[in-house]
DNA sequence: TGTACATCAGTGAACGCGCGTTCACTGATGTAC
DNA sequence: TGTACATCAGTGAACGCGCGTTCACTGATGTAC
């Protein structure tokens, strides 16, 4: 063959990489295929190679943002519990997580844009949440918190709310949404 | 002429409500101008007798979501503070919120595609969440609380993000997404 | 070793479609005389 | 009172454009003999 072996999977691979980037960067809605080729240093033409349909690609590229995170989240399992938690807050509600849309997390990002999304996306944005709130709230357990997993669904809701909040808003009024979120999420968690 | 007067301005009223729906409904880059003027009961070549751009429209559409919202919060003005602000976080935090897309709080239906969309709309929406929040402010003030723009930011928050989340769940994992949001919520005020 | 052929990831033109926008037209009514 | 014309909200065909998808082709390399 002309390339050498694994050329094609890591040729899907980079269209996924810069799919799950453009996608988040300018909405699922705001990107198309050609746009996304270009920035993986293809033509479009050859997309067909690689995933079936726009919408197989969307739900990969969604799936891939997950598992991104999860890896983020799973990062220094050797340092105590409730400083894993802080330093995830912190990161989770900084001005740069709001700036850098193209690799944060997924769910304030296509939140809104999901329930016009195709089954197979949704289906796995609906993974990714659960098991984020798994992972939260096992982190909660090991806090010594009797309430985990109510109290991490409604911790990721107010991140979630924030952090989308924080995109619509200026750079000032972002870093109030962001700051009251920060100290009443730990006021909640007595830190 | 041959239309009553104040007829334009009913329609250009009409086409707006129905704006307001749809892009709720099937999402801001999910609906045409043909569709909408269908739900309008018109076609589509007479909307820039009311319209400079589909961007004016949504801008409009946006700043009549807002107004309508702030009509149902103010709702009651003789009701003592407290029970307002929990019947708000009852409504806001309902199955019947979270289904009724069309009808509900542009905020968390908005979210992660303002950032996508013109300048004109962001700034409705900006002033929208701004008057939102400083409505909450003085809900909270009224309360006795001492710090009502933080605890009205990090609510606010909390009350998109689960709205958003639970909207892209399942009927019973959305059911607990809105419990514990609602659970939570009350716990930080007292109630 | 040299030649003919097979493979297949990637290319780029072409398709049908829906979009936002434009524009000549319609037709019911008001006004001028 | 009757006729000709002006008004203007709304109609529907047409435009240029970008989209997702298809497909005949390219060209570098591996294989057959």
């Amino acid at each position: 063959m002309r390339y050498p072996a694994g050329h094609k999977a890591e040729t899907r691979k980079a269209i996924l990489l810069h799919a799950a980037a453009g996608l988040r960067e300018q909405g699922v809605r705001g990107i198309g295929l050609a746009a996304i080729m270009r920035r993986a240093g293809l033509t479009h033409g050859g997309f067909y190679q690689h995933f079936g349909s726009r919408d197989d690609m969307v739900a990969a590229a969604v799936t891939h943002m997950f598992e991104e995170g999860a890896a983020l989240l799973d990062a220094g399992e050797d340092v105590p519990a409730p400083d894993r938690l802080s330093r995830f807050l912190d990161r989770y509600l900084s001005a740069s997580h709001v700036a850098r849309i193209a690799r944060g997390c997924p769910v304030p990002t296509l939140a809104s844009e999901l329930p016009h999304m195709a089954e197979t996306a949704r289906a796995s944005y609906r993974d990714g949440v659960a098991a984020l709130v798994a992972r939260l709230a096992a982190l909660l357990v090991e806090c010594g918190r009797s309430d985990p997993e109510t109290l991490a669904r409604s911790m990721l809701s107010e991140l979630v709310g924030a952090v989308a909040l924080a995109r619509t808003q200026g750079i000032a009024e972002a870093a109030e949404t962001l700051a009251a979120s920060r100290r009443h999420v730990r006021l909640r968690l007595g830190f």
